[in-house]
DNA sequence: AAATTTAGTGTGTTCGAGCACATTTTTATG
DNA sequence: CATAAAAATGTGCTCGAACACACTAAATTT
């Protein structure tokens, strides 16, 4: 009564061979009208599934899958990554497949060029990819598209037809989380948001953020904060931002829209006041130790790990048990602080 | 090169018939010397992992799981866990599986035996089950071992070497994360525990909770807040309250250690004071509410829905895939506000 | 030395889907 | 009506693991 039907079963059913139903199932034509409707008949019936073990046993390809994101050596916001990736191997170990790494300097657009056309070079089945460079992204798309290579994207947001998935975080929803909190923590008075990163590719993301933060509070009626924004780059950072923070007594919350909130926790802790609440991006060592010692407030999680992970498993998924792939993916927003952190780091 | 590795393959390279190299792999025995050694020089050059497609394939028995948890309708906390049945059963359509939920009443022991005689009658093949009620709990899975029905359970923890799996969170660890919220949030003074919930069962949870909470502060060496515990049931609860409150004029926070956090805001609601903190357990729509209206300031998500979903995938992957099940899987403690919420429910 | 047991080995079938190919039936054409 | 062409249908093999069973060769018993 419970027992699975078969291809074989539903042919009984019909009065005809497994054949034709094998036919009528996958549209090939060459069945008579009589045949279809029969089979038809059946199908109608029962609520087939086929049997995607059996389906798959025969179809033994070893399908290669290659991840392309920064090398974490540059920027340990990816070093998260790898562990996904291990997972995914270790998950999927018995499946025919075969999970390579490809790193490109974070800084260096060539090498963000030079790392995709290698990938290109390996025709692999399936590419998943950190878009960091939006035009050599592009690029680089169409030119897998055009081998018919299948792309998904994460962490990265990239307008394209031919990517079939994106997993990754509203950013702009992470800025209202993290205005919450600030909301929920900080004293009445100015806020800054802190963009402190070298790379002009982030500028998206960071605006993304800016705008989500600022919208909350324009949202709320009577909100009694200022909100300032202040950029930093590496060079001059410790004296500017100490020249801000002498300029701005008044400063209650800070929030840094980028995984570098332990650098200016350093800033912070040196002046001894405890009571600007601060908010930043990611579970980085360094920011966990500020996170636990107390001066970051919270974080905001964009687990990277999960990112590449939930990616692979999706092509898995659509390879192996031939799936159709969502087009996005949103992962929710974790909200972290020294209690909870742990759960978020592996 | 990369080619998977078959048993022919392995055979092949031994000089041997698979037949033989198949009962060496599965240690039947009836093999000669020679032949062993010389199957176990192959398997030692090579990583051979079994292709479990193709050993489920032949393996075509339904397996049967029961989920075992109290009845959505006495207590909305369950009510996600429909979903995590529904979203298994979807994403395991292919394999021959049969999942069926069982519900008690959470208020009737007799009830949660009459449900665990009735499954255990059904004999399935594993059963994945909210022991609420522990000395009957115990009983259960006793006799469900008995049987040789694999027990995992979710949600309660449950002292048991027959157990061999438990999805669920840190309680203790939970309530130092609402204690650390309180001290992100609330002014220094008084804050309360309420322990809010008719039934007997949930005083571990409850405890453990408030173990958690309490010792957060114990650590915290100059901690200004003092602590105290109330005890709420249905009847008289709104009276009950509001003395406390009035005796109290100084409280500042208040975690609620059930998901009953919503009965508390509606009459905070009413005194409009709006300087206490509140946090409670789970997103249930009432929950939300206050949360996006602001009475409530933080959720902590014990996600019940990814709890049944977990603990049935591990089944899945035991049956269908032969892995080996960790005995213990402790999620995420998820801060939830109002801007993340929606990220959780669904 | 023949008969029988037993250890060791190999062969063949099964699972369900998919597809190539063989076979049968129907339709079209000289 | 015969024959060719086309359409429809069925058969049989593959994938890899698992296991039943058949078989051979060596060891033991009669």
């Amino acid at each position: 009564m419970d027992k699975k039907l078969t291809i074989k079963d539903i042919a009984q059913l019909a009065g005809v061979s497994k054949g034709t139903v094998d036919r009528v199932l996958h549209k090939r034509g060459k069945v008579s009208q009589k045949a279809l409707e029969s089979i038809n008949a059946v199908l109608e019936q029962i609520d087939y599934e086929p049997n995607l073990i059996a389906r798959n046993l025969k179809n033994n390809k070893i399908y290669s899958i290659c991840v392309v994101l920064p090398n974490p050596e540059s920027d340990s916001y990816w070093l998260p990554c790898i562990k996904g990736i291990e997972q995914a191997k270790k998950e999927f170990k018995a499946f025919n497949l075969s999970i390579n790494a490809h790193y490109f300097d974070p800084e260096n657009t060539e090498s963000f060029i030079a790392v995709n056309e290698s990938v290109l070079n390996s025709s692999p089945d399936a590419v998943l990819l950190a878009p960091l460079f939006s035009k050599e992204a592009l690029d680089a798309v169409e030119k897998y598209s055009a081998q018919n290579i299948l792309v998904n994207t994460f962490n990265n947001q990239l307008e394209s037809d031919e990517i079939r998935n994106f997993v990754g975080q509203d950013l702009y929803r992470s800025g209202r989380v993290a205005a919450k909190l600030i909301d929920s923590i900080a004293q009445k008075g100015q806020i800054a948001i802190i963009h402190f990163d070298e790379k002009f590719k982030n500028a998206v993301h960071m605006q993304e953020k800016e705008k989500g933060f600022r919208n909350y509070f324009l949202q709320e009626e009577n909100s009694d904060y200022e909100v300032t924004t202040l950029k930093l780059k590496r060079k001059n950072y410790e004296t500017k931002l100490e020249d801000f923070l002498k300029e701005n007594p008044k400063l209650t919350g800070i929030f840094i829209t980028t995984s570098k909130a332990y650098q200016i926790a350093e800033i912070i802790d040196k002046t001894k006041n405890n009571t600007i609440a601060l908010i930043g991006y990611d579970l980085l060592d360094k920011n966990i130790s500020f996170l636990n010692q107390g001066t970051i407030d919270f974080l905001i999680n964009q687990n990277p790990k999960q990112q590449v992970y939930l990616g692979l498993s999706f092509l898995v998924d659509h390879f192996i048990f031939g799936k159709e792939i969502n087009h996005s993916a949103l992962l929710p927003i974790d909200i972290v602080n020294s209690e909870n952190a742990s759960y978020y780091m592996e």
